[in-house]
DNA sequence: AGGCGGGTTTGATCCGCATCAAGGTGTTCA
DNA sequence: TGAACACCTTGATGCGGATCAAACCCGCCT
């Protein structure tokens, strides 16, 4: 376990060869444009909207509650967390953000961002002003149809996150979900590290960090997987998959 | 508590003068548009989509998981729940749409729908061929930039549910945020009828149908609120706001 | 009127997970 | 080198809400 299998800043870029767009090419933005058939005007027409963030190191701030919405991003490279502060001061974790996915979304229906997100590692981004990618998205049909996804597909997710489901299924849907956005970005699904703290994940699973920690050495016992620290290796994939089914929905 | 605060079907329809947008007054789509100061001819285009349905009665469904998507509907009079079944048998409710909201956007990313849609009551439906109402949108940003905050407050609102808060807290905000959105059409906010069963209430709110009923016995002695059968009064709307207010984030 | 059935209420008990408390481990400073 | 710190683990205890069981209420059908 010495080579993480978790991307670094700037892992996936892999070669700056004079095209600005090809210097983004983990955006899902371009990404989905560029599979349209997006012609070279088009494309000149979203690369003036991008804007290159970073990097950004943990702890640093992308954005805070009830700051005025103007951009969403795509992560590049790092993780980011979106989180909300209760009237009691808990954390509420709202998601973990991989490279290829975006954030901001939520905040689209009002003038502020609805919540706080910040960097766990190194983090590289992709800015887009929302107003300019509207008027853009008006203009190319595969740009707004891919928002749309994208908005749509943050409705079920969070929907997901909502069941009365046991420890056990919740921290097995975590791991699989996890794995599948990684192995989504061509990394290693079986065996990664966990950019967040135990506290972040409990937080995001409404669970305590001591449950969270119980949960994984069971698992561990049961032969689920292999925890060392923040890395995990999925040993027993069948069973966890069978685990998270319910929650997953398939 | 003769007269039922809640909407009848086409409570909302107040003259038919001809002008078939008047017909569908209610329409989230149609009053967006109509506030965008929409040209006569982008009325006709929307119009041309639009599609009545109705009357349904309770326990027929909208559409089926699994259904072909191709198009999303508001609601124009009624209730409809949205679900799933679990692999136990158990239903998640996913949530309840009043006059004036939208279902079906949670399908847009994918080729089907991803949960049932059932009325509750005698329920009045418009439907939009979703295809036609992209291309209509990228033609009409005021339709796009709705359509937009549409998806984005259905993530919120899921996430809002998503919490770990105490039972109390949860019945409370369901309460609050039922009578809000009653107001937002016109509706008496502290006096009104819950059009869904116990079952589904706790379904939604991931509590035993036993808890719902306990906590609004105990929320009836302790004056905050009068409960007759479906018919609820808000007596004591600042403390329901209270108990609300870290669940809905204000 | 009688009887059936779905929905609702109420009480008794149980269990999963939170909470409290304390000790452990790796990492980063001086 | 060692002290301080953040993070993680482990054990003991308690509570909120689920579950089980049974009675109740009311509309509806015959």
């Amino acid at each position: 376990m010495n080579q993480p299998a978790f991307p670094k800043a700037d892992a996936h870029i892999i070669a700056d060869d004079g095209d600005p767009l090809h210097f983004c090419s983990t955006c899902a933005f371009s990404q989905a444009c560029l599979s349209e058939g997006m012609d070279k005007r088009a494309l000149n027409d979203l690369h003036v909207l991008v804007e290159h963030v970073g990097p950004l190191h943990a702890g640093d701030h992308v954005f805070r509650e009830g700051d005025r919405f103007e951009a969403i991003a795509a992560v590049r490279a790092g993780t980011v967390k979106t989180y909300v502060i209760d009237p009691d001061g808990r954390e509420h974790v709202l998601g973990f953000h991989l490279p290829g996915e975006v954030i901001g979304l939520s905040a689209i229906d009002g003038e502020h961002y609805p919540c706080n997100a910040v960097a766990l590692d190194t983090v590289m981004l992709c800015r887009f002003s929302f107003p300019k990618m509207a008027v853009l998205a008006a203009k190319m049909p595969g740009l707004q149809r891919h928002l749309f996804r994208l908005l749509s597909r943050d409705i079920g997710r969070a929907a997901l996150l909502a069941g009365d489901w046991s420890a056990d299924r919740r921290m097995a849907a975590f791991l699989i979900a996890f794995s599948r956005r990684l192995a989504a970005r061509g990394f290693s699904p079986n065996r990664f590290q966990l950019t967040m703290a135990r506290t972040d994940i409990a937080n995001y699973l409404r669970l305590a960090p001591e449950t969270v920690s119980r949960v994984l050495r069971r698992f561990q016992q049961d032969g689920l997987l292999v925890v060392d620290r923040r890395e995990v290796e999925l040993v027993g994939r069948e069973q966890l998959e069978d685990l998270a089914g319910p929650v997953l929905r398939q």
